[in-house]
DNA sequence: GCCTATAAATGGAACGTTCCAATAAATCAA
DNA sequence: TTGATTTATTGGAACGTTCCATTTATAGGC
């Protein structure tokens, strides 16, 4: 109950009357001691008050039960549900990730980086921010700590990556999109510093390609990743003289943003103008109209992110294979004629 | 360049032909040693790819530089966004907090809070998870680490806690539709076993006293703080044989539930049911019909947090004070009749 | 009873830092 | 030159663990 000053693993081995090595036994659990005198030695932890002090620990153990979790924008729910599947298979295994942002600076990355390598974690799973130079992580790498990117990765580096298939379900996307019956289609939001924008805009252009959209019917307007993004997106695509009719955008916070666009201008998503997301978020099926989005299994792939980083640890290898994760389109109100569908419930798919 | 071994501060001091004190000073930053040396240090530094060790340090200099930031379900883009009010107060402070997620639940949440304890934090902030027993803290607190709550607190707890003005926040809401006209009230989701529930329904409760709304005419229904929840509770409050006209939610999310539900019914927030919300989340502004909600200034709330914590730790006392923060109504479409104000823009509070 | 095998408990040397006290080098006053 | 001061640098003893090599206690075989 008292608390002098830190208790440490002396005093309660003066307390139970045992030496240090038998209490450091004891804390790791090892069968080697005599369970009457482990329970004295527990009691006189508790009593004591005492907190293990890991740095100590880890002066001697090489590497510590923390990973790192580096997430570029906190505030979109869809980083948030990576977290959650990763934070899933990591208490499993007696792992607590700690969580920090970058909010998309990668000066603050670096900082970021740099505390959770002087903390000395055991692995790092990074969405890396946007503008991370390619040799921010070269350092990491040579002092032999595990990195996965996660939904993210960078262009030439040779670091592991977890991501959807994101061309996939931009082509999907679009053939649904030209399957309507659209033939001047958009691509909507993000920039093209990120991989991620090249995949899925490569999907899309593959899907055009095929169906015979000619490429002056395809309008690809870059912006910000959010509904502001997104209406600015619009605006700019409408004021061509022969605007697209169906949009496949780069996120549903872009489609949200799009949508808000059309109703301001008092057009109706689905009936006057399609809209397509990108990563269903929970948020897409209730919204108004709900919309039609590619699924990408986040919490998934944030489980495989961890598991892919618990067998790297274990294997002590800084070095494993891309996984890309399977996706579907979810279609919803936003793109079809066939409104009636409305009431179809929980829209969700593996 | 290469990594033998883990570099350490005496690697360093062979490699630049110094001591080892020589080195540390440097990493201090110390004044003291004259600029070539450090320079010289500097240098050897970047080419053995040298990675401070913190847990070492700590076991000398009493306390670290991280704070934890324990927070009860981060998907709620409500806590990301306090969050990131902390971070941005932490990181001019040279502070990197590690943010943790309870999920809400209480067995977890002691997890964490050990890992976070055994990692040297600094300090904790922590937004409770629903259900946390009266002891849960009282370990930390005997151990001298500074906590504050965030948000939510403990029922008889003397742990200082910012929140929002909740009883005022609810009392504005419930003045503004008894403005209104309505005559048949409803308080919305949330569960008695938190002490925001209390403050919230107690001014509700308030105001329908001191406006003469007879309790025969309140109708309170509880449930889960999501929409779902709020699809329930609304399902609940019609089924009466006088049921209310409108409704104070707890949350956003379950207002976001309740106008859902409207929706399903061929009802709409405004003119047939009115709808106010608490939190202000930045979704509320887009929903649509737009949300009246009661703004507490999230980020807000994160700053004064983060800076209450580094007053703790520099004057080393484990108390302070409570904050109550201003909270403002800010009106949209989902309770008024004058649905023509529709594009009036971004509805902020300070 | 003695010797050996097994089980349980222990001392001491790391681990990578900080920081104090001490030394060495440079500067200055006389 | 000498002694006093200031400026730079440096050993060495912590800090709280782990883990190896021992020691001590317990049990088994005869």
């Amino acid at each position: 109950m008292a608390s002098r000053a830190k208790a440490t693993i002396l005093d309660i081995a003066r307390e139970a009357g045992v030496s240090k090595s038998t209490v450091s036994l004891v804390l790791q659990g090892s069968g080697l001691i005599r369970p009457e005198t482990a329970l004295k030695v527990r009691k006189a932890i508790e009593d004591v008050g005492y907190v293990y002090n890991r740095g100590a620990a880890n002066l001697r153990k090489a590497h510590s039960n923390v990973i790192g979790m580096v997430i570029n924008d906190l505030t979109n729910p869809f980083f948030a549900e990576l977290a959650v599947g990763m934070e899933r298979v990591f208490q499993a295994a007696g792992i607590v990730p700690f969580i920090a942002n970058t909010a998309e600076n990668p000066v603050r990355q670096e900082e970021v980086l740099k505390s959770l390598m002087e903390q000395g974690v055991a692995g790092l799973i990074v969405s890396p921010a946007r503008g991370t130079t390619p040799g921010a992580f070269r350092r990491i790498e040579a002092a032999g700590v595990p990195i996965v990117f996660a939904m993210r990765r960078l262009p030439e580096s040779r670091i592991p990556a977890i991501a959807p298939d994101n061309h996939r379900g931009a082509c999907l996307a679009t053939q649904h999109l030209i399957g309507k019956g659209h033939r001047r289609l958009a691509f909507f939001g993000g920039s093209s510093d990120l991989v991620v924008y090249q995949d899925r805009l490569g999907g899309f252009l593959e899907a055009c390609e095929t169906h015979g959209i000619p490429a002056a019917d395809r309008t690809i307007v870059e912006g910000e990743t959010s509904r502001k993004g997104g209406m600015a997106c619009l605006e700019t695509a409408l004021a061509a003289s022969e605007p697209p009719t169906a949009a496949l955008c780069f996120n549903d916070a872009v489609a949200f943003g799009v949508m808000l666009a059309l109703r301001k201008r008092g057009l109706e998503a689905g009936t006057d103008f399609a809209v397509v997301g990108f990563d269903n978020v929970t948020e897409a099926e209730h919204y108004m109209p709900a919309l039609t989005s590619v699924a990408v299994d986040t919490a998934g792939l944030g489980e495989r992110a961890a598991h892919v980083m618990l067998k790297m640890i274990q294997s002590r290898t800084t070095r494993s294979e891309d996984h890309v994760g399977a996706v579907s389109l979810v279609v919803r109100e936003s793109c079809g004629p066939n409104r009636n569908v409305r009431g179809a419930g929980m829209g969700d798919a593996a």
